[in-house]
DNA sequence: AAGTGTGAATCCATTCACAGCT
DNA sequence: AGCTGTGAATGGATTCACACTT
């Protein structure tokens, strides 16, 4: 499939070429130019070449890319159409705002379970997702199956909750708690921390007023 | 403040160093070295020596550095202590979420209204915050200071709202849609895009599998 | 003319290695 | 001995520049 190995900030970008893609596919073009996507996402059309070389899929000189072939083999580097098992740890509110979260249904990852601590949830339905209780962790995913896990409970505990996560044999878990979370090097971990984003965009924006 | 540029990288570990600094100060211990630090966030002790010399708060040599005076200094770099008045535009599953997320709240990022274009919730009130309609935006936005945005409608009208939002005088969007999103050099924007992640994080996952 | 493929050059980030302070 | 500060070395990613194809 690749060519080489492939260098970590281009794998984010070629979501972002995925996303333009699907959209000229949309709107029936079926070629499309490095300057082109270079426009989409801010970025220099040298720089999507370099990207699109690691891929098998050659353009074509002074025509462009193939929006077929382009799709075709973004998805498979990209792992596009496969499905998980996700379970979700954690049902407060931005909890019950992932579990019926339409984006992630589309893109495949599939919540089969959630987990509380908090008896009074424990044991119903909740947009059609079970919810267990916390210690029924490992059990519930041996039984399902699952591999990947949301973790949305109060920052507090979260180190303690991730540790037993990992411990029910979980491979990858997504941490949307504002705490830098430490497990074994052989699960995957991803932090998505909104308050640490919004730090991000307000610095920026704090420069951007000194520059007038 | 800061002695040369920033490197943009260093930024976003500035968030992290600043945690583990809170963490520090909780547990009463008055100095914290490079190793340390490091070991917290899986990196080299180099590095994070790197970025604190960005700082003026200076380590003292054979010692660490003053948990005291570095939590001042990173205060001050990543404007923490500031308070901004956010808008939160489409009112859905993940924007209720958003609306009562404490984590912003204790942050200085205060939503201060919601907009939306569902008549039956314009007029009433969600955790505290009034919901506008989507057309009121540019007066209420100059009416009440606000400054940022939390991008939550539908991935298919997301561009159309940006631009209404850019155009109403917002200067900074946080976009929770995974669509790429293109406005005018001067306004801020970051994409929080949760697909995005989770396919970096399985991504990473299908290669972890292939090593055993 | 338009647009890719790619070596070379540049820019940025990380790591090393060690002098220097406490 | 322990730990920082920092020049030098390395490594990675981006951009340039231009030969080459349609």
């Amino acid at each position: 499939m690749s060519k080489g190995i492939l260098p970590g900030r281009s794998l984010k970008r070629f979501f972002s070429y995925y996303r333009e893609v699907l959209e000229a596919e949309r709107v029936e073009v079926s070629l499309i130019s490095s300057a082109n996507l270079a426009k989409a996402l801010g970025i220099k059309a040298s720089q999507v070449r370099k990207d699109l070389n690691y891929l098998n899929c050659f353009g074509r000189r002074g025509v462009g890319y193939s929006v077929e072939n382009l799709k075709a083999e973004l998805a498979v580097v990209l792992g596009i159409g496969q499905t998980w098992n996700v379970a979700l740890v954690g049902v407060g509110k931005l909890g019950r705002a992932l579990l019926s979260y339409h984006p992630f249904r589309v893109s495949g990852y599939l919540i089969t379970a959630a987990f509380d601590a908090d008896v009074a949830i424990v044991g119903t339905e909740i947009d059609g997702v079970p919810v267990y209780h916390i210690d029924e962790l490992a059990s519930v995913v041996a039984s399902k199956g699952l591999e990947l896990c949301l973790l949305s409970v109060q920052a507090d505990i979260a180190q303690k909750v991730a540790t037993a996560v990992e411990a029910a044999g979980i491979e990858g878990i997504m941490n949307f708690t504002p705490v830098n979370i430490r497990l074994s090097d052989d699960t995957c971990l991803r932090t998505m921390d909104m308050v640490e984003q919004m730090n991000v965009l307000t610095f920026r924006l704090r420069k951007n007023r000194l520059k007038r």
